[in-house]
DNA sequence: TTGACGCGCAACTCCATGGTTGCGTATTGT
DNA sequence: ACAATACGCAACCATGGAGTTGCGCGTCAA
């Protein structure tokens, strides 16, 4: 795991965004996901500006993500958060 | 305490460097600073660099400082970093 | 088969940010 | 008083990343 790529990832408010609605709902497809931020949190932005982030979260490492037919399906997976910040919490 | 403020903060690995500093010393000068970076960590870096990333710690509030005649004084506080993660992490 | 739809990819723009350089200020020791 | 030093400030440059646009591909229902 890269912390650095974990850290990346925390730092942008819509990328944290989506990660809150996937603490919500583990998994979720792309669209769902999108439609999702659109609506709960008035988030106007472009699809494929969302798949730019589900990138950058999946390469973090906090989701994975698996093709079903039409769908692309994400899953949630907060392991690297809970790890990221133990060298300044003791 | 703003949350971006926090994540911003923490993207950056200089910074993170900086405060692995400080969890294993809470009070440093700017100047001791600069130089435990460059020392134990071969971090190569100018005074002036170092005073940006001291104004990003301080304006999300993982350190505070006080003039102390020539020399500036930092404090580490924790405290935004152990309330940042709650959301993702239950 | 054909159209609609969910998605992937690449090129492009725009701007925030990390870093440097140069100069000025205040404090300290001799 | 004067030099050394720890620091603040402003301008500047270069890079990365967020977002858009346009196009094409694969899947599914009619």
């Amino acid at each position: 795991m890269d912390k650095d790529l974990v850290f990346k990832a925390l730092a942008d408010p819509t990328r944290r965004l989506m990660l809150d609605e996937f603490s919500e709902c583990k998994e979720q497809t792309l669209y769902e996901l999108t439609a999702r931020l659109i609506m709960r949190h008035n988030v106007s932005i472009s699809r494929q500006a969302l798949a730019k982030h589900v990138d950058v979260l999946e390469k973090a490492g906090l989701i994975s993500s698996e093709k079903r037919g039409k769908y692309r399906m994400l899953v949630f997976n907060n392991e690297p958060l809970r790890t990221v910040m133990d060298r300044w919490i003791k």
